[in-house]
DNA sequence: CTATGCCGTTAACATAGGTTAATGACATTA
DNA sequence: TAATGTCATTAACCTATGTTAACGGCATAG
C-alpha cells in the first residue's frame, strides 16, 4: 500500500528526499470494514486518508432522510471532507466504505506542519486541487446540460467498472433521481439486471 | 482599480514586495463592453483577468443551442477558464461581459513563469482553488438536494443584488430551468415582478 | 409619436421523473 | 427447508418542469 501512495505522490509532485521520509512518519494504516464510516455528516476532520485497496462514496443525507451520492472513490485515491477540514468545521457529508478496505490516514495538524516546512507540498496541493476542481465543473456541466439517461451513460464511461460494484440505488442517488427511474432509463436504453 | 487588485491578491496570500512589483509589471488594463466575450468556448485560453468593475457571466451552449449559465462573476473576484488553460485546451464554455466592465489582464505563460520563481505564488493559488472547490462542491450539492425554488432560494441569499442586475432568463439558465419555470416558481413565492 | 424588439407572464398541453405499492429473484438466517 | 430481508423491476398515478404560443409592458430607433 505504502507503494502505491508513494507512486501517486511522486505523479503529482517532485517530493525531495528527505520531505519524503518526513512524509512517512506521519501514515497510519488501517481496515475499512464494509459499512464502516470514514467520517460522520457533523464531525470535524481531524484526518485525511489514501485508498490502498476497496471502494468509498461521499454522500449527503435531506431533511427527509434520502442519501444522495456526492462520489465514489476506489482505490488509489484520496479521502477527505476537505473543505470541512481546512476551514475547521463539521462535515456536511458523510463517507462510508462500500468494500473491506485497506486505507492510510494521516493527521491534518501534523500534515500542515510538514507542508510549512517546503514548497513541494503546495506543488502538491495545487495538483490535487485542480484534479478536484476540474472533476466538480464536469460534475456541474452535466447537471446543466444532461438529462438523467445521458448522465447515466457518462456515469457508465466514466467509472466502467463500479456499475459491477455498486447497487444502483446508490449510482441512482449519484445522477439525482430514483432507483425507479434509473431502472426506467435502462429498461429504455435496453440494459439488462445481471446480479 | 490597481488597488482593488492588490487588496485582492493580499487577503489571500502574503507577497513579497519585490514579487508585487513583477506581477504589476504583468498586468494591462482593458474596457470590455456589454455583450463583449473574454473568451469564447473553442478558443485555448492564453490569459486570465480580474474584474475591476462590472459584471461577467461563464456559460455553456447545448447542442440545441440552448444556453446554461455556469456562474456569475462581479467586480473583485477573478475571471478565467482555468481547467481548459493549465491543460492548455480549448475551453468548454463562454464568458461574457453583462455590463460595462474594466478588467485587469495577464498573460498565462508570464504568470507561469513568475509563479516558478517563489512559493509564495502557490500558496496564492491554493487558496483560490479552496475557495473555487468549496463553491463548485455547494453548487453540487445544491443540484443533488434541492428543487428549482429551493435553488433560487439560495440563489438570491447567496447574490442579493444580482436579481436586479440580471435578467431572468439568465437566471433560470443558472438554475437549469426555463424562463418560463422561473417565471412559475416567482409567482408561487408571491414575488413580483419589477423592471 | 410610432414601429420594433426584447422580456416576463400566463395558459394549454406534453413529458420526465417522483411516489407508492406489488412482484419476483436472490441471499441470509432460523 | 422455511422465513426473512434486500434489491431491481414494473405499473399506476401524481407533480414539476419543458414546450409552444399569445399577450402586454417597456425601451429604443426611426
Amino acid at each position: 500500500m505504502k507503494e502505491r501512495f508513494l507512486k501517486t505522490m511522486h505523479a503529482l509532485t517532485e517530493l525531495p528526499l528527505a520531505q519524503e521520509e518526513k512524509l512517512l512518519k506521519l501514515i497510519r494504516t488501517t481496515s475499512v470494514a464494509r459499512g464502516e464510516h470514514f467520517i460522520r455528516e457533523g464531525q470535524v476532520p481531524r484526518q485525511f486518508g489514501f485508498i490502498g485497496k476497496g471502494l468509498f462514496r461521499y454522500y449527503y443525507v435531506d431533511y427527509n432522510g434520502n442519501e444522495f451520492t456526492k462520489g465514489f472513490f476506489p482505490e488509489g485515491t484520496f479521502l477527505s471532507s476537505y473543505s470541512a477540514m481546512i476551514q475547521n468545521r463539521p462535515s456536511y457529508f458523510n463517507i462510508e466504505a462500500l468494500e473491506p478496505s485497506e486505507i492510510i490516514t494521516i493527521d491534518f495538524q501534523q500534515w500542515k506542519s510538514l507542508s510549512a516546512e517546503h514548497p513541494c507540498w503546495n506543488t502538491f496541493l495545487v495538483a490535487i486541487l485542480e484534479k478536484a476542481f476540474t472533476k466538480k465543473e464536469n460534475r456541474e456541466r452535466e447537471f446543466l446540460l444532461f438529462d438523467a439517461e445521458t448522465r447515466y451513460r457518462s456515469f457508465l464511461e466514466e467509472y466502467p467498472d463500479l456499475s459491477q460494484r455498486v447497487k444502483q440505488h446508490m449510482i441512482a442517488s449519484y445522477l439525482g433521481i430514483t432507483p425507479v427511474a434509473l431502472s426506467r432509463v435502462r429498461r429504455k436504453m435496453g440494459v439488462t439486471h445481471t446480479t
